[in-house]
DNA sequence: CTATTATTTCGCTGAATGACGAAATGATAT
DNA sequence: ATATCATTTCGTCATTCAGCGAAATAATAG
């Protein structure tokens, strides 16, 4: 019981982990998609992922050669929805998150094919003016 | 911000640390006290005394050659009174916990000198019968 | 069946950390 | 001042872990 807890928290003592979470916040991605996001190896991201679903924190769905994680629905760990509530109401300020939220707009303009070979490289060098690139309710 | 929310949930990440929170559920506690509880060097305890009032999650208050810890009630870190809540209402069917509980309410009815001279070794061999072992607020 | 592609696992390295004993600090008492 | 005692800091060791590249796995495409 201590160490599920620790578990789940141990999860979410890691910035990119955290990062992860927040970005899920808005709905599904697949590993590609976070993986441009956070700017880190696909196998680091692999890792993070697997602790995250571990801790009951996240769900996974494939289709096809993607992997999809999202936010978990299920309660795996009876700890992990309240870190969730937790973390769904913190950090909508930082400027981390925030970046990512805004690479994430750029992410999601990009066809899943042309990100996973690209990457970054596949993103729009400057946000186009005019297009509101909301992030997941949150104030701009 | 994330580092500072990282530095709460890293402080909480721990067993170690997680049961001196715990414990200082029911008020606050001198060192030797929780050394004695926890069963670990002073030097140990000490550190993850820093560690959270660091996190924000402790106050420090001196009384002559003993310094008490408790919860805070100060907001040092926007993070820490949410974990805090977090806690107060997890763990407390956990074995370890209620194993601390039951150390602690031993540890209370030594006098601080001889605890802190004697240690583990102050502890009556086993709990009265008959005396009302409470903890904090919890189920038995 | 044989690529090709997305993701995961493996093996490694450098950095962070929990544990302890020993020494330093802070405070009281003699 | 000197001694004593509680706590903290220092130095060390063993373990853990984030990060990566390389190899393995899983799934589609040809």
């Amino acid at each position: 019981m201590l160490e599920t807890f620790e578990t789940v928290a141990r999860a979410v003592a890691d910035p990119s982990r955290v990062r992860i979470l927040k970005l899920l916040q808005g709905g599904e991605l697949c590993v590609c998609q976070i993986t441009t996001v956070l700017g880190l190896a696909p196998a680091t991201v692999s890792k993070h992922l697997a602790a995250l679903k571990a801790a009951g924190l996240l769900q996974q769905r494939r289709d096809g050669k993607w992997v999809y994680y999202r936010l978990a629905e299920r309660e795996l760990n009876p700890y992990a929805p309240r870190f969730l509530a937790l973390l769904a109401t913190s950090l909508d300020g930082d400027p981390t998150i925030a970046e990512d939220c805004r690479m994430l707009a750029k992410v999601n303009a990009v066809p899943l094919p042309v990100l996973c070979d690209q990457g970054r490289a596949a993103l729009s060098p400057d946000v186009q003016a005019g297009e509101a690139t909301t992030c997941y309710g949150g104030a701009p």
